[in-house]
DNA sequence: GGTAGACCTGGACGC
DNA sequence: GCGTCCAGGTCTACC
């Protein structure tokens, strides 16, 4: 009998938003399951993998949406429900609640949603503020990793093979299982490309060594006392980790005052904004956009992004992994 | 400080 | 089925 969790949630939490709010959810381990909306993955916990399904209670009947407007099934604030296939000791049941907390960002609050809301009211409506994340900063950083200079499709299929190849009965790797790894094995079995060396060096990074801590402190990168210039220096030193790559991982940081602009922000300012010139210029216009949303930016920018996606193909909660997962940029779309 | 070119993979396309 | 081209961000060497 596998053990199973309640998980209280901040009142304006809905699993289908909030879930389906980031390209990640679509990443292997994660299993977005649209026909019981509901979430699956393995979790790496102190025993082992434990596989969880993730649910929350759904209204009786599906609230009519007016034309243009999304609804979600679920009910806002209902306690998550959370079952694994194994039984969790109480140490793994605590770490699993961390992971869950961090994946959902179930430590933003209400409050957190009003004061973004306040100055960018757009999302108010449909109350979007969560990003979808990964349960660990590593996760996060390799995912960013493998989403630079690739499109989409092979994004997907690197997550994939190294959950495959790495992962613990289909977990994500752990920074010390992808430490030992060779580089070679990562290019011929997870496809990575030359990207192999520099994963490994990453993991190393997350991992402390004798007596020495990790060189990549999540508790320093998160500390407000730690100010955001001095959190995207550090990141960009990483290997493999360009302007880019810091951008995306600040807003995984829970850090919102930072952009991330590449291809993809370029045709959204030109196809969406109807800005026109150079890139260079573009990028400079699109920086100038976004600056009034402040410490909230990247939200702004995101939640505008992956409107223009949902305008195209429906709500995200309702994407087949398979099919949009694979066309998820704007030039395919 | 700015820029050119290399780094890999997978998909699209033409033959 | 094969060859060619292209998209994608980071890193290094060079000016």
């Amino acid at each position: 009998m596998g053990t199973r969790l309640n998980i209280r949630v901040p009142a304006d939490f809905v699993l289908s938003r909030d879930a389906c709010s980031y390209g990640y959810f679509l990443l292997a381990p994660n299993h977005w399951d649209v026909r019981q909306q509901t979430l699956a993955r393995m979790f790496l916990l102190a025993e082992g993998g434990a596989r969880a399904t993730i649910t929350q209670e759904q209204r009786n009947t599906h609230r009519t949406s007016r034309p243009g407007r999304i609804s979600f099934p679920h009910v806002p604030g209902a306690p998550l429900r959370v079952g694994f296939d194994r039984a969790l000791t109480r140490a793994e049941q605590i770490q699993a609640r961390a992971q869950l907390t961090r994946m959902l960002r179930l430590d933003e609050d209400e409050t957190h949603a009003r004061a973004f809301h306040a100055l960018d009211p757009r999302w108010k409506q449909s109350g979007r503020s969560r990003l979808y994340r990964s349960p660990t900063l590593f996760e996060d950083v390799l995912k960013t990793v493998t989403s630079c200079n690739v499109t989409w499709p092979s994004t997907i299929h690197m997550n994939r093979r190294l959950c495959d190849v790495l992962g613990e009965s289909g977990s994500f790797p752990s920074a010390r299982r992808m430490a030992r790894a060779r580089p070679g094995t990562l290019r011929a079995r997870c496809r990575v490309g030359y990207r192999d060396q520099r994963m490994v060096e990453l993991a190393k990074m997350f991992v402390p060594r004798g007596n020495k801590p990790a060189e990549v402190d999540e508790a320093w990168l998160t500390d407000p006392s730690t100010d955001d210039d001095t959190a995207f220096t550090f990141l960009t030193s990483l290997p493999g980790i360009g302007p880019y790559a810091a951008g995306n991982i600040m807003q995984l940081l829970g850090r919102y005052s930072r952009l991330a602009l590449d291809s993809e922000s370029l045709r959204h300012g030109k196809a969406v904004l109807g800005m026109t010139g150079t890139d260079a210029s573009i990028m400079k216009r699109l920086a100038a956009h976004y600056e009034p949303f402040g410490e909230f930016k990247f939200k702004s920018y995101w939640f505008e992004i992956w409107d223009y996606y949902e305008t195209k193909r429906g709500a995200s909660h309702n994407w087949d992994r398979d099919e949009v997962g694979s066309s998820l940029t704007a030039s395919k779309l």
